[in-house]
DNA sequence: TGTACATCAGTGAACGCGCGTTCACTGATGTAC
DNA sequence: TGTACATCAGTGAACGCGCGTTCACTGATGTAC
């Protein structure tokens, strides 16, 4: 084996890439339930069989599609939010959500995979959850560095010790929001939440008669979740 | 033609229900994308040309089953409402939302067939579009009352009247928010797809390691919203 | 009330399609001596 | 550096499956006179 990778492993992530680059083209054409293993294979001018080489079945790559995905929404949270001045929290929690409104827009039956209903029969494996978690994280960072710099006002109202929600809203104070009051913990939660819904709601139409001033209506909103959430501007 | 149907309209009444009623319960099991004619037809000891009898194609029975699901939604929703005190406007808000939780809960593939991704290949007709509204519609009567009562607190914001936005709002007031500030009318819209929101994560198991006690934070989450929106308890 | 005709539910075979996956195989690439 | 062997990419045929939809048909039900 040579320090430059021979022909064949070259020739091997080459493949590899192309396979998933064609997959991801039919996931975007058609969406999920349609990704048939033999169109790809056809696409490419492969046997549907020389596929297996690569992948040793089609949910292994959906599988893959689904990581990539996960990467590509959480970097894009990620750059958003390492552009902006780090100080502006409301403006981080602006830029952040409209990253992964951005994406999902570019990218609709990718998001619907990650965020929708779950392809019949295919069950997620776990090394989908680390990559599941980056946006959520992201998001959680903005709040957790707003409590450090203590610009985040007090809770007004407190969550019910003796209930197991108490328990829930610890956990995430422990994890990932250090800092942060026990019912905006909670409230960040459904902050999040809110974000995909929004944006969920706007991919599947169900703002039709509705909404129609689609970007707006998300900034707007957002705006409002940020405020709520005690996140100050500069 | 008698007073009394003929026994062929009565069997084919019957027979079009036992049809929804198999394709229904497959759904349930397996999903929209894996709803089979021939398979319902095998159940019901039918031949599959013979269910072209009463449904002219496959996607036509989607359809009834999406009407039939709106409308099941739609009516816990109301009956919810329509329990309750009327003058709790706090209080309808919260079973109306619990009403949706557990509708959803009780019937996933029906609630992610109406709220997830589209199926592939299917284009909803309008004859959905009326069943649709009707979960939006008794959110807004609960908020639109408390407006006529005059218990709605006035708007401390303002929507910027030169934005796009207005005019959806505007019409959204127009036609079924009457007396509704127009900030609180946005509130309201994000509010309901903060519902849905919370519902289909929940279903979509992305609370998994996040949230345990999916009952009590849905109640927590609903009950600020209602208060975020003006609600008043009783 | 009885009869002739029209309507319609249901059948069974067929069409044409696509799918995921397996398997024995050929031939090119890589490796160890 | 050359050669023998091992590895592995890719093929093509096949298996077994299920699907939506059409069509000519039989036989029961309904209707008009």
């Amino acid at each position: 084996m040579n320090v430059v990778a021979t022909s064949r492993a070259r020739a091997r992530i080459e493949i590899t890439a192309a396979i998933k680059d064609v997959a991801r083209r039919h996931l975007a054409a058609q969406g999920a339930a349609a990704l048939s293993l033999r169109a790809v294979a056809r696409e490419l001018e492969l046997s549907s069989s020389a596929v297996y080489r690569y992948f040793p079945s089609r949910d292994e790559l959906l599988t893959a599609l689904i990581i990539d995905a996960f990467d590509a929404l959480g970097e894009a949270a990620e750059k958003a939010d390492a552009r902006h001045d780090p100080n502006d929290f409301a403006g981080r929690w602006l830029v952040v959500c409209r990253a992964v409104r951005r994406w999902a827009r570019w990218h609709p039956h990718e998001y619907m995979l990650l965020y929708g209903s779950p392809v019949p029969g295919y069950a997620a494996p776990p090394d989908t959850i680390a990559p599941a978690t980056r946006v959520g994280a992201a998001m959680a960072r903005i709040l957790q560095e707003a409590a450090v710099s203590g610009v985040l006002p007090p809770a007004v109202a407190s969550v019910a010790a003796e209930s197991g929600l108490a328990d829930d809203a610890l956990a995430l104070q422990q994890s990932l929001l250090a800092g942060v009051p026990l019912p905006t913990v909670l409230a960040a939660i459904a902050a999040w939440t809110q974000v995909f819904g929004l944006v969920t709601f706007e991919l599947t139409g169900q703002f039709h008669n509705v909404i129609d001033h689609h970007e707006q209506f998300f900034d707007h909103t957002c705006r409002v979740i940020g405020r709520s959430l005690g996140l100050p501007s500069p």
